[in-house]
DNA sequence: TCTAAATCAGATTATTTTGTCTGATTAAAG
DNA sequence: CTTTAATCAGACAAAATAATCTGATTTAGA
């Protein structure tokens, strides 16, 4: 079905950067998030709890508890969610699925298909989250 | 798991780039690519089949029967296969999972991932599989 | 015409991903 | 200390994807 980012990876990056656009302080109950971004409750709370053994955000017990960035937004990067989530191993092995594929040993389409790969995780680690906080803002009514 | 194409497609595009790299007018049993590719069986059957329907190969039935373009390689792009298969929606829809993504509306990541995505579309549609017949023979021997 | 070797077709199983349910634990506030 | 509202944790269910099994059909050649 040909999807980049798996529906957990879409939904925890959808949730830190929410977590982002709001102020920094305050925490956010997953239920909150649930709501906002129509995700199942009981599915982000999941995924916010492995990014918070990640150390991407923390959490909060108990009544008035919630999720929080555990970092300033503008040391967060794009990648640490994926990489925290879906793993790097998609940037690293054969596009066609081929064993072996390397500069020695190429699959078809390696070089055509490692340059737009290289783009995308440099697009993916240069960004750091606080630059999205408006068009988050614009996209998801806090 | 950040995956780009499913296996299906792997699949597909790997036999499908095997055919182009073999003489032409030879029909290629399921069973031959299945050991030369390592693929089960059954399974890249299934896939042939679809192709076949996509009109991309084609298959002759009965004994010494098997597949093989339906077109010549320099006609095929690889975009066709994953058309075939997995279908273009990725092209369209928003990378973050994000309802209505558009250019009024854009997800957080809207620009850096369009030009990307944009790009990984002109490479798939603008390679005919005849390129990559040599560095086909030298990832699988045939 | 018969047999062997292939595709074709549909049902079934297995695995992974996605989503749900239930209950325990934690902490704030009356 | 009790209630309430949250996370935490693990089992469970559903859906999608990947793979397998079984048998029918087709066709070349003896």
């Amino acid at each position: 079905m040909t999807v980049f980012f798996s529906k957990k990876c879409e939904y925890g990056l959808q949730a830190v950067l929410f977590m982002a656009a709001r102020d920094e302080e305050c925490v956010c109950p997953a239920e909150e998030i649930s709501k906002k971004l129509n995700i199942p409750k009981e599915f982000i709370s999941k995924i916010l709890q492995s990014l918070t053994e990640s150390g991407i955000i923390e959490s909060k017990k108990g009544k008035f508890g919630g999720f929080k960035l555990a970092k300033h937004p503008s040391k967060i990067k794009l990648i640490d969610i994926v990489e925290a989530i879906d793993g790097l191993d998609s940037f690293n092995s054969c596009v066609l699925g081929f064993p072996n594929c390397s500069p020695d040993k190429p699959c078809p389409v390696h070089d055509q298909w490692g340059a737009l790969r290289t783009k995308a995780y440099e697009m993916l680690s240069s960004e750091t989250i606080d630059k999205f906080k408006e068009k988050t803002l614009n996209k998801i009514k806090i």
